[in-house]
Parts: structure tokens; sequence; C-alpha cells
DNA sequence: TGTACATCAGTGAACGCGCGTTCACTGATGTAC
DNA sequence: TGTACATCAGTGAACGCGCGTTCACTGATGTAC
């Protein structure tokens, strides 16, 4: 905890913090304003020093969850070096990284049912998190034929739901289904066979 | 309205049909005992005659969902004709259709936290559901050269993760995100480009 | 056919609960002199 | 350095609410004679 200015000192983000780890423990549902500020050791009034509301806490912790994802997507792109696909694929494994390693920003993001443009800030952090899974497909996409060539925002596209597809069925603990492999090998064999169906991979291997 | 027997003649039907209508209009949050019961004309008190509880009304509503898909499927994948690759391709759109037309039993099933092994005829119904995709892969996977072969579980896998992707990114109307493509189209290229890969369809079209 | 009875689906009132939010307040802190 | 003051983060009590669940009950229905 940082230094105490006045009566807590940062309350703001101890209250992102606890309203985190609730919704990684219980779900966007089972988090509550009141739970939310007794973890942070403070009244459920003080919470609206800081937010306008219940629904305000979880949409900025939305936003943050996007800032973070799209720092860590852009540093494993890591502007398509040491090769477009190396990249890619790289991008690829910190999806699942982020969804594993935080949980709790990753069901605030995709759901808590929060909207992506309810303001500002949270429409331009997830548009830059998007952006760059799109700027990963247009790269690689350049080394396809053009008249095979399926648009960036469909190539990217089909990674996202794969990827978030693999989290929801099976990175979680989710509804009883017990994964049949460890996500990161699904994820990681079900883009390469999809690159393989584009050209981007020789077919043998 | 069947035929009315005692009071309501046909209350737990009426009570889960509410339960479906109100789990998609609100997600499985917004739905509560109180309004199922308000939406099927009756006393909260009386739901308790047909069902244990809330959570015991959400699993049977996901369990008619999983059999109802389970029968979908099976009807698409029609044992395989006439190809085993039309007939894989037709489950897939299948599965799509039925998250389009039943999404309060989709929601149920996978987005309302309720067990697969919560009752063993939800397990046995879920179950018989992904069965059916394997089923699919399994045959499918014949015509891939046994040393270049997945195993058919991951196949599997990789297509309903892709597909449960499609689904909840771009299928549902949810967070802001609008679909840059239809869901089908987006499913079914998908699908092609990664049947490409495993060398099920011509590289050129 | 008519009557007496058993069944049990649905009632209505009540419960305790924790929620989100509001309000006038208090008291620790930083600042000006 | 010491005092007076303004600020405003957090308090504590209260609100109205709708929830899930329970209970003794009632009254429509099917059945036995």
């Amino acid at each position: 905890m940082p230094k105490r200015g006045y009566h807590h000192g940062d309350l703001r983000r101890a209250l992102v913090d606890a309203t985190l780890r609730l919704i990684e423990q219980k779900g966007p549902t089972g988090f509550t304003v009141s739970e939310a500020a007794r973890d942070a050791g403070v009244t459920p009034a003080a919470v609206y020093r800081h937010f306008q509301g219940r629904e305000d806490l979880i949409a900025e912790a939305a936003r943050q969850g996007y800032v973070r994802f799209a720092n860590i997507l852009e540093q494993a792109y890591n502007d398509g070096q040491p090769t477009a696909l190396a990249a890619f694929e790289a991008t690829g494994r910190a999806y699942l990284e982020f969804a594993r390693d935080c949980p709790g920003h990753y069901i605030a993001m995709f759901e808590s049912g929060i909207s992506i443009n309810r303001n500002s800030d949270l429409a331009h952090a997830a548009q830059r998190a998007m952006g760059v899974l799109e700027r990963a497909a247009e790269a690689l996409s350049q080394h396809i034929p053009p008249h095979k060539r399926p648009p960036a925002a469909m190539f990217s596209a089909h990674i996202w739901a794969l990827s978030h597809g693999v989290v929801e069925l099976f990175a979680r603990g989710s509804p009883g289904t017990k994964s049949p492999y460890p996500p990161e090998d699904l994820l990681e064999s079900g883009i390469g066979i999809y690159l393989r169906g584009l050209g981007l991979i020789p077919p043998d291997e």
C-alpha cells in the first residue's frame, strides 16, 4: 500500500483491486459494492467519493484490464520481430497468459456485460487492444498471395474467437468441464492448423 | 398453453419457459425466482412445488437446452451423410443456429455458472451433446493420413472453441462490439481455413 | 348419479437478509499567515 | 514555530427495495363408494 494521504491514502486503487479480487472469486454477479468497501476497510458510502456507483466501478476495472491487455499484447507482438509469424504466435500466447494471470480483469472485460461504449476512456482502451490484434493479423497476411488473402479483420476475428473460446471453455475450471488438453496446447495447435490452412506454414512438418 | 390440469395445468413447463425468457432478456444474473413466478401468473412460493430452488430451475433450463442441442446437432450431422465433410460443416452451422434460436438455453448452459455435474440428468444430457461433436470430428479425421492426424478430441475442442468464441464475441449484440462480419460467415470461413490446414479441403479454391 | 373424502397445487403472509444509495456529519490533513 | 482555518475523504445511520425461502392454509380436482 502506497503512502497514506488523507485518510486511506489510495482508496480508489484499493477499491478497484478489491473489485477485481471479488469478480475473480465470485464472478461479475457475486461482486457487491458493500463487500468491495469492506475489503478495502471502508464504509460502503465511501465508495461514492470515487465512483458514481456499482457499474462505474466495474467499468473502471474493465478499463484497466484493456489497458493492461493492450500493453501485454503489444509487448508480445514486438513490432512483428523477429518474423511476422513468430510475433503473431507470441501474441496468441500472450492472450492466454493474460486471461490466466488476470482473470478478474478478463471477466470484467468480457463477461460482466459492461458495454465497451459506456464511456470514452473505456472505448478507447478497448479499441487499442483490438487494434494490436488486427495489426498483427494485417502484417502476417501480407505473406499470403493477394488473391487468396482473407481480409485482415476476418483473420483477426477468427483468432480472437478461437482464443476466447479456449479461455471460456477450457481455461477456466468452468462448469464441470475438464479440459482434454492444456489450454495453451489447444490454442497453439489450433492456431497452427489455421495458419497452415492459410498457407502461412508449410503443410508438412 | 396445454390442458389445464389441477390449478395451472402445466406450471413446471411455464416456469422453465419464463426462466428462459428472462435469462435471454436479462442474462443469468437478472433472472429471479419471483419474476419467473410472476410471469407464470403464480405466487413465488408455488415454484417450490416443482423445483428445489433458484439454482434448480436454472439447471433444468440448462438440461433442456442440452437435450435440444444434442438433438439439433445429431440431426444436422445426419450420420455423416452425404459425406463426412458436408455433415461436419452442417453440424457447425447447426451450432450457431442453436445459439441464435435458443439464446436462453445457450446462456443457461454456458454462462450461468451452473456445473454440468450438478445432477446426473444434466451431466448425461451434456455428455450426449458433446459426444455428437466428437463423433463428427472422429469420422472426419479418418480422412486424414494417420501420421498427421490430430486426436479427435483435440480436433473437436478446436471447433467447439471457435464456435463458442464466435457466438460470445460476435453473435450476441454483446458489449458494444459490432461484428465485422455476419457470425455465420465468420464461423464458416474459419472452419474452412482450419479444415484446409488439416488437408481435408484442397488448398486451391 | 350423487355424495364424502383424500390429495396436493397454489396461496398469502411473513421472515431475515444484504443490497445500492443518500445524507448531514466529523475529524484528519494541508495551507496561509 | 504556532495558530486559525478551509478542505474534503470517510463515517454512521437510515431509506426503500426486492430477493429467496418457509409455513400453515385453502380450495379445486380426481376417485371411491
